[in-house]
DNA sequence: GCAAGCGGGTCAGAATTCAACCCATCAAAC
DNA sequence: GTTTGATGGGTTGAATTCTGACCCGCTTGC
């Protein structure tokens, strides 16, 4: 038998599949009215400083809830009115677990311009747990956004990516038929948390198939065309580009670079150009610009704006950086997972008092 | 025990109230999926004509559930993929009662520019069932609208609305805190089909309450002034105003003229300025302009836009053309109510093949 | 009385939507 | 083999909406 929760979820699920951002529009009205209720007649200006909105967004908002009757204005604020806490309440139950740390979730993806972002507790530099924590929301997420059926999911490597697909079981497989690919060929990396891997054990954990991406790093324009020519290669980056979901992380330029190994002057070359963040094998400045790239074959950051759905995953204070830097050059539409300690960081220079 | 429909329906409504549009939206792409997934292959223009959109507006459509994978278009046309196929289903499910006559409801909304349109089998000319088809529509459209808690509903007079009144229960006002007011003073009509005599039935028939507004017709403006200003009546009139739904029928301008007892002059003077419609005391011509108007007291249609739910309940063949004429003037959240035989006229001049 | 905070109004530029085209291409009919 | 019709996709300009940055009069609490 269906639960109620189950229902819930399902259905929440194919609206955002059939119209996407009503999701997104659904969280903020939740926000604001809940805000409105739990702190009583209140400005606009005060409440779009509280959620992070911009003063213009909050109030096109507000207008509508308004003009639907859920709240009323005065001299003293805004406020709701009885059917808006009734509509809250319900919209509450409706919401469930995409609402969590609510006004801080909004806050953050405002701030970074996308849409969704789920914020675990904990701080993924310091404790072990909050690292499982993301995972296991990554794969909500995932199961959330995958619809029944055939989908094929590109994924990246990194300890991070470990953990995910860790966090995988054959829940998220049942009634789908999953293809997981690596995003990207090699990219100098350590076996165990290569994209290939971490693929296949995605594929063998929830009962998916996998395909593996074998391309040399370093290669020469010739050869590098007449790979993209090889059938096998070739049908794999197709798959790819029309990969349904992308699954990456996001990693500290630094870090990254002398744990692929790379040569002295690279690293220069990247302090000098002030890399600080990783993803997709594109090393990039605080503004989002590419300054470094390592591997052309497979998905660039460049297409992610055509992937239906695009779920990063980066925690811990360290990174805070890294991931406001991706964010400027990701899609809307990308969801966040992270935890508070990169939260803070990113909201208020790690103060989580203000 | 609450059903899996019961839940869906309440989400839905929720949904509705926090976002408004959402609905318009579903039901769309709902129409374009089906129809895909029917005809098999088609190509743009083929299906913007079917449904009634313009070309322009399905292709948005159109790119969106492509974007989401749930289409894809090759030389032949459009076709459903299997994610989109899966996805339809579950839209199916969760739509349930909200698209049923589906295609043509979609067309007629279209032609119309209204968002929603409930389309009952049968005519009101004819048979005195789909009268009561339409009632009971209504009474749903009503139910789905309305939150709990308190709400006001401002109705009109006449005998569509005497149907209305009929088909509503208990079940509307449980949960919920009724107010019923008559939307305008009394427009020459016999005694009972008064707006009056109509709030005050609907609220004993859901457990709710009442107001009544007495307002004689022909007034001279000192008079007119002096009665807005008349407690009792003031008051009502706010109700009115701040109203949450506003439920009305559309009649045909020579009908209602001679209805209301109207004299010789007044009749021909309608005739010249070919009134086809009458809406809230208000005679309209083919192309929406009020060419004469009974009562200046309550609510006027130019108030329409912004009250939160509009449902008009009107249908049988005649009355096409006083629907038509009507909706070129009403706001585009106007929910109508109609049967076949006005949907086929205004739709292709009564021809259902078409 | 006064200042702070409130809702609401305004206005220009940016972004999006929409209608009305045209075009190369493909498939089936001739 | 050619023609014809329908396909998806591109483009352009008008209309609309969104959004940011203001200002204003008002109420409220000090």
């Amino acid at each position: 038998m269906i639960s109620g929760k189950g229902v819930r979820t399902r259905m929440l699920s194919v609206i955002e599949k059939v119209a996407p951002g009503t999701l997104h529009i659904l969280k903020q009205r939740y926000y604001i009215l809940n805000q409105i209720q739990k702190v009583g007649p209140i400005g606009r200006r005060a409440l779009a400083n509280r959620l992070g909105f911009t003063e213009r967004v909050l109030r096109k908002e507000v207008e509508v809830l308004r003009s639907q009757g859920l709240i009323k204005s005065s001299s003293q604020g805004m406020e709701c009115t009885p059917t808006g806490i009734t509509v809250f309440h319900q919209l509450d139950k409706l919401m469930g677990q995409h609402v969590q740390s609510q006004e801080k979730e909004a806050k953050l993806a405002n701030k970074l311009g996308i849409h969704h972002c789920t914020i675990v507790i904990g701080n993924a530099d310091a404790d072990l747990s909050s690292a499982g924590d993301m995972a296991r929301a990554a794969t909500e997420v995932l199961d959330f956004l995958l619809p029944e059926g055939a989908s094929t999911i590109a994924v990246m490597g990194g300890t991070t990516m470990v953990r995910v697909a860790e966090a995988m079981d054959e829940q998220i497989g049942s009634n789908r038929d999953l293809m997981f690919v690596p995003a990207r060929g090699g990219l100098g990396e350590s076996v165990d948390i290569q994209a290939n891997v971490i693929a296949e054990n995605m594929a063998k954990r929830t009962g998916g198939k996998s395909r593996a991406l074998y391309a040399p790093e370093h290669v020469r324009s010739e050869t590098y065309s007449l790979l993209l020519e090889e059938p096998e290669i070739k049908e794999t980056l197709e798959l790819v580009e029309n990969a349904s979901v992308v699954l990456y992380s996001i990693g500290n330029a630094i870090d990254m670079a002398e744990r692929r190994g790379m040569n002295e002057e690279t690293l220069t070359e990247l302090e000098n150009s002030e890399a600080v963040a990783e993803a997709f094998g594109e090393f990039i400045n605080l503004n989002g610009e590419i300054v470094y790239k390592l591997s052309r074959i497979g998905l660039q950051s460049s297409k992610l704006p055509s992937i239906p759905h695009v779920i990063a995953v980066a925690g811990g204070k360290k990174k805070a950086k890294a991931i406001e830097a991706h964010m400027k050059t990701a899609p809307p539409h990308t969801w966040l997972v992270t935890d508070e300690a990169a939260a803070n960081e990113i909201l208020n220079g790690g103060n989580p008092l203000k």
